[in-house]
DNA sequence: ACCGGGATGTTCT
DNA sequence: GAACATCCCGGTG
């Protein structure tokens, strides 16, 4: 892997649905360990439903309504963390979710991080995978993208190719019906819909691979 | 392969 | 007391 240049603060102080759009493909890194990002999902803020800043500033999201470039960390569902990247500007809570990535680099680490997956396609391929693969917990609640222990970078390969759909996870009513969902089509990588139809549901949200994208990872 | 349900604790009603 | 930006295991076909 290339080494990759930090992305600057001006990549991040955008509209989510932009920096969305724009993370697929860059890579995410903590030490020697890293990731190709395959899927993310942006949420607006205080206008958005489906944000946890939704009804204003809470010590939870306070992260959100900081300077972007940073990375908001939460607990959920009583035993996960996931990560997102702070956007736009400070006092606005724009924010994107980092939901899953396709191993690159420090496999054996991630191996070593998640016992439970059986296979390398199980590493990172989920928003709590990803942090569990990374070593994300709530230490790494604020810290800086660009100087901190994790950072995103862009490696210089082409864009890959994009598709968006509707958020996961989000209950009706909270904005699900929003495509705000970006992702990589093809990639094994991609999480997916659990539960009643999720053949189709994955078909029709993941389609089938395209021409060969770098850091696509057939497992 | 495809489901169903349990785990587990913080946040907000 | 319910909801929750989830994951994993064990049952069944």
């Amino acid at each position: 892997m290339t080494p990759g240049s930090v992305l600057p603060q001006d990549f991040y102080a955008r509209d989510p649905k932009a920096v969305a759009r724009d993370l697929l493909g860059k890579v995410i890194t903590r030490g020697r360990v890293a990731a190709r990002i395959v899927e993310v999902e942006a949420y607006l803020g205080e206008r958005d439903p489906g944000s946890h800043a939704f009804r204003g500033p809470t010590h939870r999201n306070a992260t959100m309504f900081g300077p972007p470039g940073f990375l908001y960390v939460y607990f959920t569902y009583g035993m996960h963390w996931c990560a997102n990247v702070v956007c736009t500007t400070e006092g606005e809570a724009g924010a994107v979710l980092l939901r899953a990535g396709a191993p690159l680099s420090g496999l054996a680490t991630m191996r070593k991080r998640r016992p439970a997956a059986r296979r390398d396609l199980d590493l990172c391929s989920g928003p709590a995978k990803l942090c569990e693969a990374l070593g994300i917990t709530g230490r790494d609640d604020g810290t800086d993208l660009r100087g901190g222990p994790i950072r995103i970078v862009d490696d210089r390969e082409p864009a890959p190719p994009r598709r968006t759909s509707p958020r996961i996870g989000l209950a009706a009513g909270r904005g699900d019906h929003h495509r705000w969902r970006w992702y990589v089509p093809g990639d094994p990588n991609v999480s997916g819909p659990k539960g009643v139809g999720a053949r189709t549901a994955r078909r029709q949200w993941t389609e089938r691979p395209r021409a060969g994208y770098p850091g696509e990872q057939r497992a």
